[in-house]
DNA sequence: TATGAATGAGAGTTCATTCAT
DNA sequence: CATGAATGAACTCTCATTCAT
């Protein structure tokens, strides 16, 4: 969990105002409230995923984390924080897993698929996150965060594809084409999984996985046949 | 709306058993009732729009109609009739709206370009039928809608679909390959839908039908290039 | 069913005021007046017997009876007026119950057997009944009858049991005894009947017509013997 | 009110492990909770009574206790959830005055008398409680009791006279006529109380309590004369 | 007479949130 | 920090009754 944290960089500091001890035990109050948070956080995702954004109830979550009602106040100001904090991290752990998607890519192909691959199977393997993520792909109601974090999260949403961008670019699309493909890529992904997520996809009777490697393979060979014939 | 009528059709009726005063009565009742019923149904549709399929309130509703919540009752039996209604009728006017755009097509090329657009362009220009549809695409939690409606609705949706299908194989598809053609297609569709109706396009600052008006054309050429390649 | 009627005993009238082609057309709408409600108040004692007096909805009487619930405000002004008649009618049949019972009695024991027997019989084979009367037994909350409907009632229910009385002196029971007497057995009736028609007697595991018969037959003994007594 | 208390019999615990500042104000809390809950009960019972079983609303109940409706939900869960703890403690206190009333008790004659009277006087004296009892005796449509409340519930009533069956075999009866001879007393009773409790006996005149003595009375005189004819 | 529509009150229950302790 | 109690508003839905037609 990355939520943001109490826990603030302390090398570098010197001439302490406050004296050494008090600030220890502050710090380690704070470690023990952040993984409190932690834990909250964890029984509302759950809890999230299970009854929906509307469904769920802050009551359900305090008693999967063994609270009162009440508690949870202690750690958020609001129900709608809560979702906020838990959107938030799902974007950083989906970010962490395109980053190391790409890792080891040898060749510019390689990256424009590892990084589309990465994204896919991020959500594919975290159907939780997929319904967290829900509200920024546009299928919620907007669900009352502050419009500060919704720059934020957007803006970490965005990141996550960059990676995808860049190296499109790099195989040789136009600055153009690469947004266009980004764009695309990511609506068919959304879709796809969308129908994998909620079985709806059974419909069409097709492997939803199967489809995003193709999609990506398309994108490839367009990008290259395009840059062949310029040359 | 096309929600089952009252009405029935009274030409060519000879020697009437029933006086006919009473049965225009009857029939001019079921008139305004249907007039009744539909008025609410647009209430409901702004309200389910405005504030999501939980959100929603028989209360809002009725108010936004003139009548007090109990009144609805008279009309539908729960809330979730009222929701399942209003998704029939959308699926109806969607097919209609598929078969009008088929209609002069003179190729089968056509058949296949119209056929698609004609999907995308019902909800791009209904968007509230979107958010209505959105149960049927998987992004809402299931609503209580009965099993046979739930078959029903699922089977308008893909019937939507058919004439695409269909047009891909006159084009020359494999039936495999026009099976995932169509599933692909609708997942892109899906997904543009959704970040153009939320504005969630602009993050990418893309036009989504452009990029629907591109995928289709994509999905042409491979079609025909696969087929090509066998002869 | 005997509730209030329309009709009215005509026989010995004699220059008539009104026309007597437009009596007879009264009286003809009379009779037909009669029979819907006889038919509605059928569906009404079905309706209280099977969801209790505060359980039944005038709604459901309407449905059972073939109307919509406004019809039934023609015959009748409330709910309450229809328990009203309900009870009425119960209690006439009671009396023609115990009357025809004792019938054949030819001595003065028989007549006491008889008229509790009948009593204790019309309400064991007649449950429905029970549950009606169960209001002037005194185990539902007042159902809002006019007082002088009440009063009408309480008479009838006294008078069913008014040859029981007459029985007991005539076999020489002084009037205080047999005063006693009488509402003992009132009491003893109403306490079986209520069990066994809600099954709670099945907690003591006896049969409570059985029950019935040795009461009486004691209430025989005891007023004999003191009888034999005094001589 | 007896219902399940938070109390605990904290004598004699050495050694806490759990700081005792902490035990004792959970105590404290327990305390206060249980008498607002016998505080809701009280003010429960008045309603029941007032509107009989289907007639009393929550809301009634939480206004007369002085709290909104929600708050009620914090004590019990469910509106039967209130009848059922009620009706427990009503047969607790049923048991209680029956065991007492037995207390002094010399002969078997004396407590045959002893425990047939204070079942009726116990009910004579807390009309209140035989209004709550009266689903137990049948009065009313059942209440949607839990199977397993409903057992224990018939079980303390059953429990109630076994002391007058056991008093009767004492006293010379077989274990047939004791069995009967306790239904029919019981029927007795609830006939009696029924119509006392009403004020619908005055329509016979007679005084209740001085029937149900001469009721056991002639029970007593019974079993004594039968055993007597087999010596 | 009978209908269908409508009302207004009220039912039980749940909810996010607050707050003294 | 955590609790248990409490609020007040909201929820879906049902009811007896009225009334124009």
């Amino acid at each position: 969990m990355r939520q943001t944290s109490n826990l603030k960089d302390s090398s570098k500091e010197k001439a302490p105002k406050v004296p050494n001890a008090l600030k220890a035990r502050k710090d380690r109050l704070a470690i023990v409230s952040d993984a409190k948070k932690a834990h909250i956080l964890a029984a509302a995702k759950e809890v999230f995923e299970e009854y929906g954004l509307e469904g769920a109830s802050v009551r359900e979550i305090a008693k999967r984390a063994g609270y009162t009602p009440g508690a949870i106040y202690s750690y958020f100001t609001a129900k709608e924080e809560i979702y906020g904090a838990l959107l938030s991290d799902s974007l950083e752990r989906l970010n962490d897993a395109v980053n190391k998607s790409i890792g080891g890519a040898k060749s510019a192909t390689q990256r424009v698929e590892r990084s589309a691959l990465g994204f896919y199977e991020f959500y594919a393997s975290n159907p939780r996150d997929l319904d967290l993520g829900f509200y920024l792909f546009g299928g919620a109601r907007p669900y009352g965060l502050t419009p500060d974090l919704n720059t934020t999260l957007n803006t970490r949403l965005r990141d996550s594809l960059l990676h995808f961008e860049h190296a499109l670019l790099e195989l040789g699309a136009s600055p153009k084409v690469a947004k266009e493909e980004v764009t695309a890529f990511f609506a068919h992904c959304v879709g796809l999984l969308i129908l994998e997520n909620t079985h709806r996809i059974k419909m069409f009777k097709e492997d939803s996985a199967k489809l995003c490697a193709t999609y990506i393979t398309q994108v490839v060979e367009r990008v290259k046949s395009v840059k062949k014939g310029r040359n």
